[in-house]
DNA sequence: TGTACATCAGTGAACGCGCGTTCACTGATGTAC
DNA sequence: TGTACATCAGTGAACGCGCGTTCACTGATGTAC
């Protein structure tokens, strides 16, 4: 079996699982979930459009499937940021949110599809899976920043649903061009410096 | 002309276009943006599929509309708020904050289709006045709180980006199901409690 | 080492469906005279 | 007040299209013997 995903002879494909997944990405960057069609990621991964059948149940499997792709990149587009941090619990929280806010803009479609659509089924176990571990990290990223106190009460909650709430509703409007406004008031070049700016305003009541 | 968007003939509808437009709501509440169809809008309104033509040039000109429609009762719902509130400028501005949450959670179709989908046309001219006023609306709110200083600056803008977002998010986490995570911590029956918690995080620095 | 066979991934033709669009039409209304 | 006519909202049949689904099939692989 060939590696990488390519066609290991001209019938079989060898890896068409993860070729549609690839296609799937390529389709509904370009067609969003409206336009997400099962046809057309068959013809992207060069296959015949009854082919996905057999490793797909239909279009919201394979946007299931997708969806979970999507969250392990997300939680790695977190951890990346997180991982050229200074060491102080703050500056890790304010990397989280700034790898959040990166991964919504630079995979607008798939945060979509991961936070603003009904087509992926949500009650997949391994798409519950990947996703609670995203909100996970989120958690611990509170947690570090509150030190010893609960991690499980309310307080925390709220912490967390501020932290989350804050940096989600950045990468939504960021997302959607309606952070334009932001632009005109000269300080142009540096988004980041602007995101960390608001996200600082939610660390004050956290300690 | 009979009043209401009622019939007038068996023939001629009367108020066809309010007709559609009620139509399209029920039809994108039910189907979702994805599942939208011109086609579904004529048969709830009663009126056979070719008939919208007449008064939309097509299912994005009726979305749109129906985006102004929405972004109307949006700006409605602020107000509605507001006008419950103490005269104080931080509870008038939570105040403004959990209408803009209750529009959400209440018209959760017409939130997304505002603020998460690409099928309305956003260059129309009556959609962006109209989602200008919204905006305007958070801009007042911010200022009053701010007092005098300049509602212009690069500083007013910070703030106005700090309370959208974190309104935002709050909302859009909301209405996804992605607060219920919050109802575990015995605080139960009062959303409104926990939105106001996190919405004031938010106004420390705005003074 | 060679042959038979089960398995299963992929093909391609066929289907029915709902969609948007077009078009000749019809019925109601309002206005000119 | 009555008649002729232009206007325009709505009808319903027809169309082509792309979709998902089904089905008999074919080709490659791996395993039993």
């Amino acid at each position: 079996m060939t590696e990488g995903g390519k066609p290991k002879d001209g019938y079989h494909h060898g890896d068409l699982r993860e070729a549609l997944l690839a296609a799937a990405e390529e389709e509904l960057d370009e067609k969003g979930v409206e336009g997400f069609t099962l046809r057309g990621c068959a013809k992207r991964a060069g296959v015949s459009h009854a082919a996905p059948a057999h490793h797909f149940k239909d279009a919201e499997g394979l946007l299931t499937a997708l969806a979970a792709v999507g969250f392990a990149r997300f939680t790695a587009a977190m951890t990346a940021r997180q991982s050229t941090a200074p060491a102080d619990p703050r500056e890790r929280l304010i990397a989280l949110g700034l790898g959040y806010i990166d991964f919504a803009i630079s995979e607008p479609a798939l945060f979509r599809l991961m936070f603003a659509s009904g087509r992926p089924d949500f009650d997949d176990p391994d798409l519950q899976q990947v996703a609670m571990n995203s909100l996970g990290q989120l958690i611990h990223g509170v947690g570090a920043v509150r030190g010893s106190a609960d991690p499980g009460d309310k307080a925390a909650m709220l912490d967390v649903a501020a932290a989350w709430s804050m940096v989600h509703g950045i990468a939504d409007l960021a997302l959607s061009g309606r952070m334009k406004f932001m632009d005109e008031p000269g300080l142009a070049a540096d988004p980041d410096a602007t995101y960390r700016n608001l996200i600082e305003r939610i660390l004050p009541r956290m300690e």
